[in-house]
DNA sequence: TTGACGCACGTACACCGTACGTGCGACTCT
DNA sequence: AGAGTCGCACGTACGGTGTACGTGCGTCAA
């Protein structure tokens, strides 16, 4: 008998720490079940099913994003922070963030952020059609940007696989892939997203003033 | 004995099929074999194995992307044009689309939008460092909003029945969100991604000026 | 004391991907 | 024509998966 009583929260948990140890494919209830030293139909008591289980963990993990939004700071900024908040997932969570990614839920977890950045938005002087359009392509912009990410790190990872596939190709079929094949290749996560992100929010400030 | 013999090609085009049918968790290499009519090892020697057959899939879909590029129109116009066609893979395989973004392969497949993209960036005047930060921009966005339109991501996408959960949102709690539940709800994704798509062509057609 | 109930657990079933061996037809070489 | 090789469809089998169901033990209520 374990000191501490199962329960969704430590199941969850476990399944967070076996996805960011061993990638999505590694978990299953059994994994699970052995990992928290208890027998597998345990969990059923807890969890409806495998997939009410990753609701959690994407639950979980949506509901860790830290925002510390300042009312009183310029709403670029407040956008700004509010975006790259919601990125940082992918760093505590690198792996997990695919699971967060591929998975509708309909919690009211995925719903905080998305009321802070409407309250932003309308506070910045949007109206709220054009608020929700707004956070609709930011989401898109940064749902993207992640899959980028952790694309890269399939699951379990040589990163440098992608060279060898660009060495290969045909500089006259492809002579802008293959010239430009060292920026390709190699990739600032952080600094890209921020291009981008800056991007956004230029235009979405030009489309202010009118 | 089948009049049409197996090969990798109609395994492939199977597949698809069984996905747009009944989706992409329907697929199994046994459910493959019995639409075919064929033993479920006869696959394995076209195939090496199912992750192989899904990257068919996801290059099959991509290859079939139609670029109509016009050198002589504006840039602007030509980018419009291509993430557009990008765009309509989501259209004529939506269920498939989860596997083509969920799937990085490094077939030339998917180089050939890469090259032409980088092509219209760079005939437009940009660096070749400031085209690919450019296109990764706009993939990201791309694929973010894709992954949106086929209803699998955090935020509102109506596949079923998301206005029950926005029935219930407390409205005290989440005033931004039952406020404009009705915009949050519906979406034409058609115009949805075009507004974000124009936001960021004229937010690169800005930094071009410089 | 007795009954109900929560919960950990084992067993069982259907399904999955795929390694391996087998047999049959067609083709090549002598 | 005979012999050898090879491509390919197929069956069997193994270890894995999610989970429905039944069982037994603990604690708490009446």
């Amino acid at each position: 008998m374990p000191a501490e009583p199962l329960s969704r929260p430590r199941i969850v948990a476990a399944a967070i720490d076996l996805i960011e140890r061993e990638g999505a494919d590694a978990v299953s209830m059994r994994r699970i079940a052995a990992d928290l030293g208890v027998g597998v139909m345990s969990l059923y008591n807890h969890v409806p099913n495998k997939s009410a289980l990753l609701d959690g963990v994407a639950e979980t993990v949506l509901s860790q994003i830290e925002f510390s939004d300042d009312p009183d700071a310029d709403w670029t900024d407040r956008v700004r922070m509010q975006a790259l908040a919601f990125r940082q997932i992918a760093h505590h969570y690198p792996r997990c963030t695919m699971v967060v990614v591929s998975r509708q839920l309909q919690s009211t977890a995925g719903l905080l952020p998305v009321e802070r950045a409407l309250a932003t938005l309308r506070s910045a002087g949007f109206g709220g059609h054009e608020a929700v359009r707004i956070l609709r392509v930011f989401i898109a912009y940064i749902v993207g940007s992640l899959l980028r990410e952790v694309g890269v790190t399939p699951t379990f990872a040589p990163v440098h696989r992608p060279d060898i596939a660009v060495e290969n190709v045909d500089p006259l079929l492809f002579p802008q892939v293959s010239g430009l094949a060292p920026m390709l290749v190699d990739c600032d996560h952080e600094s890209e997203f921020e291009f981008g992100l800056e991007l956004l929010i230029q235009a979405i400030a030009v489309q202010l003033k009118r």
